[in-house]
This record gives C-alpha cells, structure tokens and sequence, in this order.
DNA sequence: ATCTCAGTAGTCAAACTTGACTAGGAAGCG
DNA sequence: CGCTTCCTAGTCAAGTTTGACTACTGAGAT
C-alpha cells in the first residue's frame, strides 16, 4: 500500500471540498513531500483515480480566481469515507516497514476515538512481537550461524528496527492513554490544513540527507 | 532509488553468466521478494532495460533444457560493474530510510574490501546524525510543542528509528572490525548463490505480518 | 496411454510514479 | 509601459511496478 490515497482523502476530507493545488499544498504543508510519493503527479492522477472509483466526486468549476488554468473541485463520497478509515486502520496496524504509510496512518489518528486508536496500535505491537518471533525461529540456520555469514546482518537489522518500532509504539500509546492530544468527539479538532490564502511557514522542507525515499 | 537494480546487477555478477529465472531464484534464496519488490515483472523489465542502457549483455539462447520457453542469458559488462559498486556504496552510506535498499546492501558487502566497507558505513553514520540534527531542529516549532499538535509524534517515530539505525549501524561497525566475516581479497569468498539445479532450502517465504513494502 | 500436476521461463496490460513541461495572471521594477 | 519573475494549476510522456496470465516439459497416477 502506498500513502497517498490515504494522503489525499484525508486532505479532500478535512476540506470538505478541495482542488487539486489545495491537496498539494496540503501535503506539502504536512512535510509529506519529504516521506512520502507525493508529487504533484502522483496526487493529480490519485484524484482522477479515486474519482473514476466513486472515492470522490469532481466538480467542473470555473477558471482559478488567482491566475493558472481552470481547476477541478473534489469532495468525498460516502464510500471514500469508508475507504478512508480502512486504509487509515490498516496503516496503523499493520507493520510493513515503510515509514510513509504509518507516518499517514500518525497525521490522521486523532480521526479516529480514542480508545480505537489504542486498540489499533496494540494490535500493531502484536503484530511486530509475532513477525519478531516468526522471524527469527525461520532464519536461525539448523547448521550454525556461520552458515549464513553476513546474511545474517540482514535479519539482525531488521529485528533492531523492530524492536525500536514496538518500544516507539508502546510509548505512543502510554502518552495517548495519559490523555495526550485531542480525538474525535473531544471537542475541538485539531486544525491540520491551511485555509484559503494562509500562509505555509514550512513552505522551504527538511534538508534531505541523502535521496528521499 | 529502488533496490531491484542492484539486486539483479548483483546476481547476475555472482553467477558470471545467468538468466532471467536464475535471477528470481537467487532474490527468493536471499528472501528478497519478502523484503523488495522483486517480482518477475520487475525483474524482467530490469534485465531488459539494463541491457538496453550497455550495463549487461544480452545472449539468445537456445530453449531451456528443463522446459518452458527460450531464454536469454546476461552477462555484466564493464559499465555494469562500476553501476553495481555505484548502487552498493550508495545503498550503504545514503539514509532514506527505505530497508530494502540497505538490505541489498549489506548483502553485497562482502563484495568491497573491509576497509572501505567500514568507511562507508561510518558515513552512513555521520549521515544519520546530520539528518537527525537538522530535523529536530527544523520541527521545533518557536510556539511551543503543543501548536503541532499529535503531528510532533511523527518526527518523534523518525528520530526513533533513526537512533535505532545509527545504533544497529555502530554494531555492525565494530563487528567487521573485530574480523567478522570474509571480505573481498581475504581468501575464499562467501557464496550467496544455487548453483544449477541445487535446491532452495528456504523455498516457502518467512510468513507477512502484513502488507509488504 | 493419457491425464493431471508441479515446475520452468517468461510476457503482458493496467496501474502507478516521476520529473519536466505548459500556460496564464499578478507583482515588482526601472 | 515593457520586461522579467514568481505563483497558480495542471498536463504529459517516459519509466516502473504489479499481478495475472501463457506455454511448454517431465514425472507420477490412473
């Protein structure tokens, strides 16, 4: 699964009505640009897509009020809703190491309950504790560790990062069991895209050390 | 940059001469189709597009002996060699923290002398640490922690599993130090592929936990 | 003798991603 | 006023990835 169907529901959904330079600067607004496939691209032809699906719904709308070519408004269906929560749910529970869907999965947790998105980030830490344990039952060779050489560094590196996945997660859950962050049907929302005309004060990104993936 | 091209450079190169099956076989000897997106398709098109750009050499061969149809053996030219260490000391130093791409790494290691392997990952290091200053930097917002909100838990989850690399990384490091495993020119090297008809030990895959990247 | 099945080797269309490109308006400037 | 430059909004071709599909052989079962 790749981020940014997630990416781009979640900002048409938190709109309420989104064109497509919205969704971009949305994106770039929340640094995904840096972690994730978000170019303008891939979220122009993920608009078209999920439209051509029933996700969402466009609107043929007049010539942009500040310059460039007409745009195209989307807005949310029923079932880009559903689609939604189940890709934010999956990204949060499944552990498939790459870092941009469960970053997503991250930005959009306070949509969810509080007690679900506990529920679903322990179903994550089981996950990771049964993939540990899978792993390295299959991969400890039957004739001596030295039979794998430096393969084996593979599998140890991936267990480190695992390991440093779960104990990340574990305290993410015990701060939002504290009562950190405010979920749906808390009051408030969290205000997370920029409104019309506002400002990005993180237009100029991270600087990359080395090639993003 | 994706892992396929260095996986298939790199197994072409171990076999001297191979075709496109032999490939597959040896990246699901080495677990890659569970860690990299090495299915036939893509590595397939790999070989293809890689004869084609003069980094191997095609040869039509006459049809298998073991059925199916005809195939095509490659072999790895000159230019094909430098983009293979091109691909492997990139994959070791660069940290975009994509696990599939260090995973082809570390298992062409062995394939650079001991010294600069070390070297090597010793930037990786610096890397990491460059990246994790700038960030933590970067994301400190000048209004206090709360304005962003449970976005902070993203760039947290970043820095943890960046620690957690350059730690495994550190390890790793001292490992190769204190002699581990045999690098290129210290005597017999490690053999990481089936020889023909030699069967494959670890056919049926590590179970998922989940989507794979 | 023929039928099925597993293994061999590879192709293909559809989907997705990438990076460069277009084209028009606004804003600054001498 | 004419010129350049930036911003807005999006398109496009080329490349890559995916997953399902083809076609052929040999071994064992009926």
């Amino acid at each position: 699964m790749s981020a940014i169907r997630l990416l781009v529901l979640g900002a048409v959904r938190q709109h309420g009505r989104a064109h497509g330079y919205q969704v971009r600067n949305d994106l770039e607004y929340w640094g995904a640009h840096e972690w994730s496939n978000a170019k303008p691209g891939s979220i122009y032809h993920a608009l078209k897509q999920m439209a051509k699906q029933g996700l969402l719904l466009a609107h043929e709308v007049a010539p942009s009020t500040a310059g460039g070519p007409p745009r195209t408004e989307y807005e949310i269906t029923e079932r880009g809703t559903e689609e939604f929560f189940t890709l934010l749910r999956a990204s949060l529970t499944s552990y498939d190491q790459s870092v941009d869907v469960l970053s997503a999965g991250i930005g959009f947790i306070v949509d969810l309950e509080r007690a679900e998105a506990v529920a679903l980030l322990r179903e994550r830490v089981a996950a990771i504790e049964g993939w540990r344990a899978s792993v390295t039952e299959y991969w400890t060779p039957s004739d001596g560790p030295e039979s794998i050489g430096h393969i084996g560094e593979i599998m140890n590196m991936w267990v480190h990062s695992a390991d440093a996945g779960a104990e990340w997660t574990r305290g993410l859950i015990a701060r939002i069991e504290a009562g950190a962050y405010t979920f749906a049907g808390e009051g408030e929302p969290f205000v997370g895209v920029l409104s019309e005309g506002e400002e990005n004060p993180f237009a100029t990104g991270v600087p990359d050390a080395g090639d993003a993936h």
